[in-house]
DNA sequence: ACGCGGCCCTGGATGC
DNA sequence: TGCATCCAGGGCCGCG
């Protein structure tokens, strides 16, 4: 359920935990996630201190020796912190040790969309990172921006384009629902149908919910998912309005029922009668 | 070039 | 109860 404010929620509790610390020790016990994880990975980040940590889209960057550990969570993945004797489950796939007693987990049960990397140098210069849109939470990113963006585009429906890295960095499939729903835009409407006015509202929403889902330690959805490092239980599910919500009843118009659609093979909910096309 | 659809995995939920 | 099917928060890649 790793979705950007996930990540977000991630790093600010790593921050205050191994800013400085080093790691000693890397196990890698799977290796084949995306991509594979370097062989020389251990040599270039072990025992040097951590000296930064900070998340672009839904990468987790770690500063450390003259370059950053980076790390993707994907659909399922959790870092978590453990004291570095507790034993290790089923979907524990590589093991950061970290000085003074305990280790960092990435744990995931669909680990073939997680990411294990290192990159030398300013990491905005390597692939994923060159080709990204701005951030929903900075500053240039903002209506004007994706409504100047809409316009070289021609037939992309608004979901879709919204969800698109070059165009913005990191909004998931739950946040897209949510903020179109929050908007009152259809998600098959036209990109370039909609008007400044709108992306501007677009663009606050964006904020809005991100921050909101941020500061109550993001979305669990199923018992055992996704928590932050330290085991928190994100708390943003009792605040979504459509996401999984399909035939509950709406509650902007309080008739009509949310309903479920799919959109390049990903679930997208809506009501029909608030979010016009 | 753009936009779409399929694919990778496993585990939990649902259905017969 | 047990077996089969479907579905998922991610990104990537090849196609038309």
């Amino acid at each position: 359920m790793p979705e950007l404010p996930e990540v977000e929620v991630t790093v600010r509790e790593l921050e205050a935990k191994l800013i400085g610390k080093m790691i000693t020790k890397v196990v890698v016990n799977k290796s084949n996630f995306r991509k594979k994880v370097p062989d020389d990975l251990a040599d270039k980040i072990k025992n040097k201190p951590v000296s930064s940590i900070y998340r672009r889209a839904k990468y987790i960057l770690i500063g450390v020796g003259n370059g950053h550990l980076l790390l993707h969570l994907g659909e399922s993945g959790s870092l978590r912190l453990f004291e570095s004797n507790k034993s290790l489950g089923k979907h524990d796939h590589v093991e950061f040790h970290i000085e003074e007693n305990s280790k960092l987990i990435l744990r995931a049960s669909l680990y073939k969309s997680c990411y294990v990397g290192y990159v030398e140098g300013d990491p905005y210069d390597h692939p994923p990172f060159a080709v990204h849109g701005p951030d929903p939470l900075g500053d240039s990113f903002t209506g004007r921006y994706l409504y100047e963006e809409s316009q070289t585009r021609k037939t992309i429906a608004v979901k879709n384009f919204i969800m698109e890295p070059r165009v913005v960095a990191g909004m998931g499939n739950i946040y897209a629902s949510e903020v179109l729903f929050d908007t009152n835009i259809h998600p098959e409407k036209q990109a370039n149908h909609i008007s400044e006015s709108q992306y501007e509202s677009l663009a606050k929403s964006i904020k809005k919910i991100i921050s909101a889902a941020i500061s109550t330690g993001g979305t669990t959805l199923g018992d055992e998912a996704w928590t932050s490092p330290t085991g928190f239980h994100g708390k943003f599910k009792n605040e979504l309005n459509v996401y999984d919500k399909e035939g509950e009843t709406c509650n902007r118009c309080k008739t009509n029922k949310i309903s479920k659609i799919k959109m390049r093979d990903r679930s997208t909910y809506l009501c029909e009668k608030c979010q016009k096309l």
